[in-house]
DNA sequence: TTTCCTTTTACGGAAACCCGTAAGCTATTC
DNA sequence: GAATAGCTTACGGGTTTCCGTAAAAGGAAA
């Protein structure tokens, strides 16, 4: 089992509860191993390693409250600035987010050892995880949403999230050739993005560019 | 300080502090007196007046994950069940939710006693309100943010939030005027539809009905 | 009923969007 | 270099949206 835990979580009271479940499992837990902010949470792995006692697991959230500057701003980011330092480190994420397909492309992307999802029940989902990863193993909770109704087979590229953003926020569609030129994005002529928005629509089913800008808020695209 | 205190929360790890901090407060709390579920949160409410023991406090959360059907769906439709059978009990509520604006709208139209955001120092938080409340005053939590940056000071009317929702669904401008009337709704004529969106957006300053789709859904107005 | 005011509806032209077709461009292959 | 395939752009006309103006309908008071 893990000797030396870290959590970085900005909710106090959920970071209470991983401490709870931490002493529960037996996991020695003192107050310095845990932090409210990204930042801190790389120095403290920074400074583990410099006096030889690197962490072995890192808990961590995925979105921190930004109400002062920081250099590390969300959980992906610092898992990988701290696999960067330390890449041995086991990092399970503990988040409100529970899209499998979230959970599943961290998996694949930053190589996460585990996903639990804040949900009904959680503390029970966290022992599990990290018992499944004291014993090596990665652990990919099972209280996952299998994301919306049928997932449809279409990914967004960034292409697509920079026009489809473009139209959020309020520029004319025949204006978005203008700001793709000046960016040096490459399919740029009004015709291009008018076949664009019509595939992607035609694809998933949409009738309005209204419609898409909805279908794109709900599910966090943009 | 209160002696029974009910706790309304589907996340096993919130429940956990939420625990944890009644038993930092010296408050008797045994493992019957929180529930997963606003039903059965509902009918412990109503079993406890019967014995001639009614909670004191309730504390719950807003939304909860719909994974059974349940009766009571939301955080707000316990509060007005439980009011309606008990109305000297005392609420707080205790939620993802950090928006200044929605929270002193449940206080001033639920009668809530206390709102809490789940943020950075919401264990403090708790117990202060809780303390707070038990002095018989209310307490609006200093860490909600004030919402958008300039909030604008127009609000949403119904007939605004279904043309809206039409436009979001896909359906087209034109078509609206043939939905408001077959459901008697009282503007209903292309043009007032336009007219409409048009007040809409000139106070919002928006330029697109794009935008406005995306305005809405950031602020969950529709 | 008449008058006045507000709300709703009708209308029309300009602008924007939608969508199909064809031309141009680029890169790979022969 | 020529040919082909795939991607990008140009163009054009039908539809929808945008927005101003004016007519019609409803409501309240005299």
């Amino acid at each position: 089992m893990f000797k030396k835990v870290l959590i970085a979580e900005d909710h106090e009271s959920a970071s209470i509860s991983v401490q709870k479940t931490l002493t529960d499992l037996n996991i020695f837990h003192d107050n310095r191993n845990y932090v409210f902010y990204c930042d801190d949470a790389l120095s403290r792995i920074q400074k583990a390693i410099s006096e030889g006692e690197p962490y072995e697991l890192l808990i961590t959230d995925l979105s921190f409250d930004e109400d002062s500057p920081q250099v590390v701003k969300s959980g992906s980011e610092l898992i990988k600035a701290a696999r960067n330092i330390q890449p041995d480190l086991k990092v399970l994420v503990f988040s409100i987010e529970n899209r499998v397909s979230v959970a599943a492309g961290l998996m694949s992307e930053l190589d996460i050892d585990a996903f639990v999802p804040k949900a009904r029940n959680d503390a029970k989902d966290l022992k599990a995880a990290i018992e499944k990863m004291a014993a090596d193993r990665k652990y990919l909770s099972p209280n996952l949403k299998k994301t919306f109704s049928p997932e449809p087979a279409f990914t967004f590229t960034d292409y697509d999230k920079t026009i489809i953003s473009m139209l959020a926020n309020g520029k004319p569609q025949k204006d978005i050739p203008f700001y793709l030129q000046r960016n040096s994005i490459k399919p740029s002529s009004l015709s291009s993005v008018e076949k664009r928005f019509n595939t992607i629509k035609t694809i998933l089913d949409i009738s309005s560019n209204e419609q898409l800008i909805a279908y794109c808020k709900d599910r966090k695209i943009i």
